[in-house]
DNA sequence: TGAACTTCCATTGACGCCCATAATTACCCA
DNA sequence: TGGGTAATTATGGGCGTCAATGGAAGTTCA
C-alpha cells in the first residue's frame, strides 16, 4: 500500500516513543530515510507528516526561488526550521520532540490520521472536535463535494 | 541525509566554540572540506552557512555576470570578501569569528536553523521574532505553498 | 613569555539498539 | 468451518554508545 488510510491510535510511552501504524510503515520504508518526517500544521493544531522524499522535492522548488528573497527566505523558515526527522527504532517506534508535543497539544496517546499521499498526527481529543466539525462543514456544503473532476477545495490543510 | 532540517539550539562556550549539530555534520562530512562556510545574511541579523561545494556554485553563477559589471563586483564583495570558513575540530566544534558573532548579536547560544540546502545561524531570542513572522506568511500565503506531489510551491517544474 | 589556538581527554545525560512480553491477527489443516 | 498454531504488532524496560560540553595540556606566533 502506498497511500496512508483509516486513523490509529497508539500509546506514547514514558521515554516519548509512539509505533507508527504498521500499515504506515511500508509506505515509509520504501524512501531512502527510514522514519517520518513532520512538521506542525500552520492552521490546525496537529503534525504534518511524511516521509523524507516529499521533502526532498519541496527542497528542490525552494531552491529554485531567488537565492536572497524574502519569498524564499521565509517559505525556507516557515517549512524546514521547524520540521523534525524522526527516524524509526528496530521496533518501528519514532520519538517525538517537545515543540511538535506541545503544537499538538500531545501527552499520552498519538492518533495517526490517514491523508492520502500524507498523514496527521493528532491529540485524539482534539481530533475528535476536529472530525465533528468537517463533518458539519460538509454537511452546510454537501452540493459543492459534487463538482469538479478534481475538487479544487482540498481538506488537505 | 542531504538535508539541513529542524533547528538546534547549542552552547557557545568561554573559549568561543560551538558545536555543530550531529546531524548537520553528516551532510558536511560527505564534502571537500570538513567544516561550515558563513557569510552575514544581507537582511537579517543572521549568518548563511553551507558546505564548501555551494560556494563552488555560487562562485559558477558570480563568475557567468559580466566581468566588469557593478552587480557582479558588488556581489563578490558583498559575499565573499565577507566569507569565513571555519573547520572543525575533533569533536565537531566550530569557532566564529568577532564580526559573524557581532553581525548575529550572539552571546552565548546559538541556534542552527535548517533551511533546506543551507542553513543559517541566530542568536536564540532574534530567531524566535524570525520564525513567528515567516509562520505567519505561511499562513496567509497558504494556498500557495501547499505541499503537494508535484509542484508544491507553484514555480515551474 | 604571554596570548590565542589547536589537540586531546573527561563527564554526563540523552538516545539508539537490543531483548522480552502480551495481545491481536493471519494462516493452516483437519 | 472451527480450532489451534504461527506470525506480527504494540508496548515496556535495560544498557551501551554517542553527542554536547568543559577543561587541560601542548603549539605557534608575535
Amino acid at each position: 500500500m502506498a497511500l496512508f488510510l483509516s486513523t490509529f491510535v497508539n500509546k506514547i510511552d514514558k521515554k516519548g516513543r509512539v509505533s507508527v501504524p504498521a500499515s504506515f510503515r511500508v509506505a515509509l520504508n520504501a524512501q531512502t530515510f527510514s522514519g517520518i518526517v513532520a512538521f506542525p500544521s500552520f492552521t490546525l493544531a496537529a503534525l504534518e507528516c511524511s516521509g523524507m522524499d516529499r521533502f526532498e522535492q519541496l527542497a528542490n522548488s525552494v531552491d529554485e526561488l531567488d537565492p536572497f528573497s524574502d519569498q524564499r527566505d521565509n517559505l525556507a523558515t516557515a517549512i524546514f526550521a521547524r520540521t523534525v526527522q524522526m527516524p524509526f527504532d528496530g521496533e518501528g517506534r519514532i520519538m517525538l520532540t517537545e515543540p511538535l508535543l506541545a503544537h499538538a497539544g500531545l501527552d499520552d496517546q498519538a492518533a495517526f490520521v490517514g491523508q492520502g499521499r500524507t498523514f496527521q498526527i493528532w491529540s485524539p481529543a482534539a481530533l475528535e472536535a476536529h472530525v465533528k466539525a468537517a463533518a458539519q462543514q460538509a454537511r452546510d456544503n454537501r452540493a459543492a463535494l459534487k463538482i469538479g473532476p478534481r475538487n479544487p477545495t482540498g481538506t488537505s490543510s
